[in-house]
RNA sequence: GGCCCCAUCGUCUAGUCUGGUCCAGGACGUUAGGUUUUCAUCCUAAAAACACGGGUUCGAAUCCCGUUGGGGUCACCA
């Protein structure tokens, strides 16, 4: 039995799509599940889209994810491990840098008439789809090229003539036998004569796979459903070289709420609906100019980069849909919950808790200790932010207090470093039993202690809400407060507990229930009726903010009507 | 359009291979109560699905056929 080897395959013409980071999840998965090997290729035949930033991109992504990879390129992760590297014997896991190894095989193949050079010109065939598509018949390559002899088709070629190379192939049904899907078989008529080196030398997609797959010895493909119907031109280009197929699983797709494949493109879609919403004909941001704008708009194809595409939302104040693992990332998500709820897209492991519920909730480490293809489906599923949402509270929550402010601590450090700047390691930590089960992501920590990121003297009180607790009912409230000031100047330490205590003993002997103390207070230090626990609130603004605050706003309240604006 | 794939609550799904224990189970969301100094949490309960039509069978969510619907793919992209 040999050894189980997967491998991720990503083209680095982006950002790593959520979509491919659960392929590479699942890969990784099953690998590990049978104590394989996970390779990690990059897929670089497009020199004109691939870049080396998006590489180093895909890879940040994929450890942030906690996805590591036995051989491929080298890279040294934020806590200082380093995944890949190992050449076993392979040659390069960058395809770019494996030319040599493509033309020999491809030599091989024109010399047994397994394939053969053609010269025809991209208008020319362009040309001739466009003629069956007017004609309403599928289009499929005629094999002109094969109208020439043999020995003078390779002359041509040897001599330098511009020209591509296409597999011949077979003429007979071919068969994929599918771990999810079960046998799928496709017809001779539906498969023509593809290019497998382009005109540029480099091989194309179907080529370099099947020949890297091969040399790097893997086992088993699991790949998205949209590769279904390139299988049975990679089996027969296996058979025609003499290489073992691999086995093939391929998985549903994920799809937006609407139905529509979850794209790239879903971002720039959303803008532009929100610069049209908002019925802007100039760039908002400085770093686009007039012209690039307006073709941007009109084009549907047409991409910003990520960092100019934030900056635009930024300015347009909407939220852009998380599409890449870095977009989830910056959204705040824990790793651990993105890869649960990726996982749970398209698998699932059929199994029970103890309280008969279905389990759901796991970790990458119960992946690569279960992970299997019978769990996989066959349904698309459609990708729902709620209930990844519930996810992300859920495991927030279950931290505890010192691992969630690091965790606060190390996502704030890179995206949000006014936070940082405003609080401390320490503080969060004292703040983390506040905020934690407030918060459905980190990054709506921030807006549960909005209020101690104001000055003192520019808390916005609302108006309503002073209205309600302190005017209402003859400024009873603000009577409340008044009384209030000495006892809260008295409290020594200013700790939660101490504050706690000390207000819920002045509720005694006032008499007043906890309701009619707490929200004139609230309301005077935060400026709204809605804030953490008391205890926590003031002991993070301390104590002569908090007196500053409540001084401040007694003098706003008194000058404020009976009625309310 | 050709070819290929798919079809259980609004969503993710268990159950389908090995028909009966399923008037279909769980989770998110929703609704109604309750706990709580606000908010959020938390607790309890409820509503909510086998796409449709034939067939096979004593019996079908489960097997077969068709219809409808959805999706993928038809590049010198991957």
């Amino acid at each position: 039995m040999p050894q189980v080897v997967t491998r991720f395959a990503p083209s680095p013409t982006g950002r790593l799509h959520i979509g491919g980071a659960r392929t590479a999840l699942f890969n990784w998965a099953y690998a590990r599940r049978h104590g394989g090997k996970f390779v990690l290729r990059i897929e670089d035949t497009d020199q004109r889209r691939s870049s080396d930033a998006a590489t180093r991109g895909i890879l940040r992504s994929l450890a942030w994810l906690g996805i590591d990879w036995d051989y491929g390129p080298e890279f040294t992760t934020d806590d200082a491990r380093t995944l890949g590297g190992s050449q076993d014997g392979v040659g390069s896991y960058y395809q770019s840098e494996r030319l040599d190894i493509y033309n020999e095989h491809l030599r091989r193949l024109i010399e047994s008439d397994l394939a053969y050079p053609a010269f025809e010109t991209p208008e020319e065939l362009e040309a001739k789809r466009q003629e069956a598509i007017a004609a309403k018949v599928g289009y499929r390559y005629d094999r002109a090229a094969l109208r020439i002899p043999k020995a003078e088709r390779i002359a041509r070629m040897d001599a330098g003539e511009s020209h591509v190379v296409r597999m011949k192939m077979p003429d007979e049904p071919i068969t994929v036998q599918d771990k999810v899907l079960g046998d799928v078989t496709v017809g001779p008529d539906e498969l023509d004569d593809f290019i497998i080196r382009k005109r540029d030398g480099f091989p194309t997609y179907h080529f370099a796979v099947v020949v890297d797959d091969a040399a790097m010895g893997v086992t088993h493909v699991l790949r998205g459903q949209e590769h279904l119907i390139n299988t049975p031109r990679h089996v027969a280009l296996q058979r025609a070289l003499g290489f073992p197929t691999p086995t093939y699983a391929h998985m549903p797709l994920i799809f937006n709420p609407d139905g529509s494949k979850m794209s790239k493109r879903d971002k720039d879609k959303a803008a532009k609906a929100a610069v049209k919403a908002a019925g802007l004909q100039a760039p908002p941001i400085g770093s686009i100019d007039q012209a690039e704008f307006a073709e941007w708009l009109e084009d549907k194809a047409r991409q910003l980069d990520p960092e100019r595409l934030a900056e635009l939302a930024a300015a347009l104040k909407v939220d852009l849909p998380e599409i890449d693992a870095e977009d989830f990332h910056a959204a705040g998500y824990l790793a651990d919950t993105v890869v649960n709820f990726l996982a749970l897209l398209g698998w699932n492991p059929k199994t029970k808790n103890a309280d008969g519920t279905d389990l759901e909730r796991f970790d990458a480490a119960y992946l690569a200790k279960h992970f299997d293809l019978s769990g996989l489906g066959k349904t698309p599923s459609k990708f729902d932010r709620t209930k990844l949402l519930a996810f992300s509270a859920d495991d927030l929550a279950n931290m505890d207090d010192n691992a969630f402010a690091a965790a606060w601590h190390d996502w704030a450090t890179r995206f949000d470093p006014d936070l940082v700047a405003r609080f401390s390691l320490a503080d969060m930590k004292l703040l983390a039993p506040a905020v934690k089960p407030r918060c459905k992501t980190l990054r709506d920590g921030r807006s549960i202690v909005g209020f101690a990121l104001t000055a003192d003297d520019a808390v916005e009180f609302d108006g309503k809400a002073i209205h309600k607790v302190l005017i209402k009912g003859d400024r009873k409230g603000l009577e409340t407060l008044r009384d209030l000031r000495p006892t809260v100047e008295s409290i020594e330490p200013f700790t939660p507990e101490a504050i706690e205590a000390a207000i819920s003993s002045h509720a005694e002997t006032t008499g007043l229930g906890m309701g009619k103390i707490a929200q004139p207070l609230r309301v005077a230090v935060t400026g709204t009726s809605v804030s953490p626990p008391l205890g926590q609130t003031l002991a993070i603004l301390g104590k002569p903010s908090v007196l500053a605050r409540i001084d401040r706003c007694i003098e706003h309240a008194e000058s404020q009507t009976p009625e309310p604006a």
